[in-house]
DNA sequence: ATCTAATTGCGAACCATTTGCAATAAGCTG
DNA sequence: CAGCTTATTGCAAATGGTTCGCAATTAGAT
């Protein structure tokens, strides 16, 4: 059992879940991946470990993980296809290029002093904030600009 | 032709489409309201006033007032409808609260920080910031206290 | 009043996600 | 290890929001 698992499986177990084949399957996936991903990428890619995997037991286990914190769900742009990652904090938040496509994090503080503001000076207590930033990326706005 | 109407008009001259007459009455209702509807609401008030007016329409119209720049998409939560409003800046964000399901609305320079912060110094030029802050708001929080 | 292209209504298609249910298997317990 | 209970799975069908194709309508120009 490789270390990832083993993590996997006490987050579980705490939470009074079992440890299954597709739950293993579908950790193993996001956990060793950098992007962010579809349900159905991650079908894909379970599928090559072990095609019996149904896509309905991939949208359970990230449901399941997703409650449990292991992972993080994003809207990246209406009308696309929820994706998924391995868990990261609020202040890590995304940015969008439109003109490539990437989705890169940043770290910010300014996050967090949303937060602080909202609590002390309006008593709304932030349990998450998504952070969506749609642009052009330094490469991007390099070579798309007219300029000799 | 109400003051309204009029400004739609010009708006969509400008952009060399034609003031019709769903798409009058989708304005009107997006227009004359505070909140934050889906499709499905704006077209079931679009119907008291002209019920031939269809959904596909009313899709239609959103999505052009879109992209005029007249109207705001928000996803306020996963494996939710989108919902429209009148179009307000970026800087002006949401905050749902998750006991009593209201969005309101909060106005920080931080967000503007944030956005210079991008372009200084990661070269990432924002077009849309997208924030949604999910917590529980002054009076839930207030009202769902235990204490004496 | 005529003309033409944009827009509409309608129904069907689409796509991501969820669900009901019978079959399977995880993790006790002895 | 074998038996038992119940969570979990695969499958296929349902869902819900949104889009699309197309023929009929209509806005706005001439
Ligand atoms: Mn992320
Ligand atoms: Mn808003
Ligand atoms: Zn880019
Ligand atoms: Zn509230």
């Amino acid at each position: 059992m490789t270390e990832s698992t083993r993590e996997l499986r006490s987050a579980l177990v705490e939470a009074g879940h079992r440890l299954t084949g597709p739950r293993i399957a579908v950790w193993e996936v996001v956990a060793g991946s950098e992007s962010h991903l579809t349900a159905e990428e991650i079908a894909e890619a379970v599928r090559s470990a072990d095609p019996t995997v149904n896509l309905s037991s991939v949208y359970r286990s990230l449901a399941l993980f997703t409650d449990l914190g292991l992972v993080r769900e994003s809207n990246l742009g209406a009308n696309e296809a929820t994706h998924w990652e391995l868990a990261h904090p609020d202040e890590q938040f995304h940015l969008k290029c439109k003109a490539c496509g990437r989705v890169e994090h940043h770290t910010g503080d300014l996050v967090t002093q949303i937060e602080s503001h909202l609590s002390d000076h309006h008593g709304f207590k932030a349990s998450r904030v998504e952070l969506l930033v749609t642009g052009m990326c330094a490469e991007c706005s390099q070579s798309h600009s007219s300029n000799t």
